[in-house]
DNA sequence: GCCAAGCTTGACGTTTACGTAAACGGGACC
DNA sequence: GGTCCCGTTTACGTAAACGTCAAGCTTGGC
């Protein structure tokens, strides 16, 4: 019996849904579009932790707003690994524009943010003066920081 | 004739769309959806300055991710403006919620921004003993500068 | 031996965010 | 008077990312 914080570690492909908060149907979809391609046991699906690797990638993509292709191409730049200089270049330039993306995209969130930390203020003093007992209280620290820590992301949708 | 910086000034839909770089069918769909209705002019549609802010916002939070049907609960939020104290205490949870997100999704960005960055160091030493010649310079800071002076976002995509 | 649980592969359905084509109206220009 | 050009509505098409059956295999438990 392998130790199961090891490498060598396997997962069903209940197991990865559960740990990420996906269907079945997500990861077998992610396969057929080549983004994963887990070993086979008979018929079933056997992931590694080169497989988890990926998958971590890839929904971390979806949340920054990649599409699954873009997210493909990115794998495979990395897969490509040190095939060609050219592909090499290729890739640089990919990545550098992939990062200025990005950058806006943060500059995006950081205003989205600032307006709603604005609105919040506004909303709270309202309120404070007018019914203080339907003023929601700030989240709980401990939870947020907990889930966090057990790298669980339930904020999305 | 109007002073054109003045918020009296309006706007055809042609002109929206080339200042933001959509297209008029993506306009009358948002139009659809409930995010915008302009004034009209017989049949044509006539965008104010209140328009035009609203679609700074829808597109702002698409880029972000958020889909119509979340920026229009957003923009509806804020029309309701001080209706009931209820709908404020509701509109606030739905902020204070959303600013979460945000965060987590600035988290992901920041780390692979960091990810990437960390990929083109090593692309870019490599490319520098083999083939130098193929090495791409770094943007041209310049032209990043002034098209965001100029409100022009040309990343996406 | 049998049944339920969990896996598999199709295959069709659904939602979102538009694209695209058809058919029409009204000014401006030549 | 024709013809662009811009605008309109209506309607069907599409790509992405799965959801949702349907039908079948296999493996453990009673």
């Amino acid at each position: 019996m392998p130790d199961l914080r090891r490498p060598e570690r396997t997962y069903t492909i209940r197991q990865l849904c559960i740990e990420f908060k996906v269907t079945p149907r997500a990861l077998r979809f992610y396969e057929d579009k080549g983004l994963l391609s887990p070993a086979r046991e008979g018929l079933n699906r056997v992931y590694n932790y080169r497989d988890r690797a990926r998958l971590t990638l890839i929904l971390r993509g979806k949340r920054v707003g990649l599409s699954l292709s873009e997210i493909r191409e990115i794998l495979d730049l990395y897969k490509l690994g040190d095939d060609g200089a050219a592909q090499q270049a290729k890739m640089l330039r990919k990545f550098r524009e992939r990062i200025v993306t990005l950058e806006a995209q943060r500059e995006d969130i950081d205003h989205a943010i600032g307006e709603l930390r604005e609105a919040c203020e506004s909303l709270e003093k309202q309120l404070a003066g007018n019914h203080p007992d339907l003023l929601p209280k700030a989240e709980n620290y401990d939870q947020v920081l907990r889930a966090r820590l057990d790298g669980v992301h339930e904020f999305a949708k």
